[in-house]
DNA sequence: CAGAGTGATGAGACCTTGTCCCATCACTCT
DNA sequence: AGAGTGATGGGACAAGGTCTCATCACTCTG
């Protein structure tokens, strides 16, 4: 199949451009339609103008289609933690990391978080990629914490408590109404979390749960 | 395929008792042998003397065969919360989780999880879904707490320590040279962690990671 | 003791995911 | 014009996983 040709700047594909993008495009949109399951890979790749082939050239897995930029999100955390000042605590670092991170829930994007949060929410599948991907994260900020010294403990513990803030700060910026930038959500969200993982180290604390 | 009869007490299968039992240990030596890729689930099947029909008919999936007991797990945690005395703070709700799945970590099922770590270990594929297990078993513990009036956030922090704690005992545990029973291990990697939770919680603290 | 019922298994067709190899095409460079 | 490059198409292929139906062992009932 082959498509009119279209004048774009950028190194793209030599054929029709973005196919990448297309590909997410038409699996979203088929994902939405039919459900994640009901929808096959061809099917996508039909969508997009491209075949099966392709599409396991641009994407190693089913899921990954929705699950693209996870991978930048992990260097960009990475790399904020080891270029952030010596002198900054464990949860500066944590901070420094979310404010690298910020560039990339810009407003346009906005738009596409609820689609894709409500496919993910309908399947387990797509649910436990999602909780994946959160463990990948978290393991990367605490390789970068470990490589600036931090204990192996609390390394991990300040990486999952830095992922439970993310990930909660993500879930109030996507909603719809919302018009905070992210990085403000993100770090009244850490704060919130410090605060209270203060309160669970006072076991005589009379917070009974 | 028929095996000579045995005799046999208890609910077990009509024909050769103890096809889920086989098919793991099956999975399990071939897994050491060959590597988990490398074994497709009719070789499993015929080392146990069945079929892939059966097979899937045990485990929902081919991974499965590895990850038994989550589900018991994940219950007995909730359970365990569900039932602590209504004056519990939230970690001595965390502690009786612990305290609840300690029969589970006996020193006969010692011997069997050096192997299978060592598999998983090996395969990026089963490191995933151990992520995955640990995220349905925190999921688990902050339901439970949930239901006993904790904030979502609370609830939800609580539990995401409380899996670091117990995978970080396991860890210890499962030890070859390990003597310790998994409830002392387990109570002190709790206590560290609280420790360490106070100790993120003051920004202004000279530990610079 | 005969026959119906039950539940686990065997057998095999079938679809989808994911891999692999090779031919083809568009575009670039010389 | 011709060679090179890189993305794509196409199809064969293995394995995972689902489904259905027949078969067998065992139990229960009359």
């Amino acid at each position: 199949m082959r498509l009119s040709p279209i004048t774009y700047d950028g190194a793209m594909g030599r054929w029709e451009p973005n196919a990448r993008d297309r590909l997410e495009r038409a699996a979203l949109a088929l994902f939405a339609e039919h459900g994640y399951d009901a929808t096959t890979v061809a099917e996508i790749a039909d969508r997009a103008g491209l075949t099966k082939s392709t599409f396991f050239r641009h994407f190693a897995d089913k899921r990954e289609v929705l699950f693209g930029g996870q991978d930048m999100l992990a260097e960009q955390f990475g790399q904020a933690i080891r270029t952030a000042p010596p002198a900054a605590t464990i949860a500066e670092c944590v901070a420094a990391a979310f404010e690298a991170v910020a560039g990339a829930f810009t407003p346009d994007r906005h738009d596409l978080a609820p689609p894709r949060r409500a496919v993910i929410a309908a399947n387990s599948e797509l649910q436990e990629r999602e909780l994946l991907k959160r463990a990948y994260l978290s393991s990367a900020m605490a390789d970068a914490l470990r490589g600036r010294g931090a204990d192996d403990t609390t390394a991990r513990l300040a990486a999952e408590v830095g992922i439970l803030a993310f990930s909660s700060a993500y879930a109030r910026w996507a909603e719809p109404g919302n018009q905070q930038p992210f990085t403000a959500i993100a770090h009244a969200a850490l704060g919130d979390l410090q605060a209270r993982a203060a309160a669970l180290a006072v076991p005589a604390d009379a917070a009974a749960c």
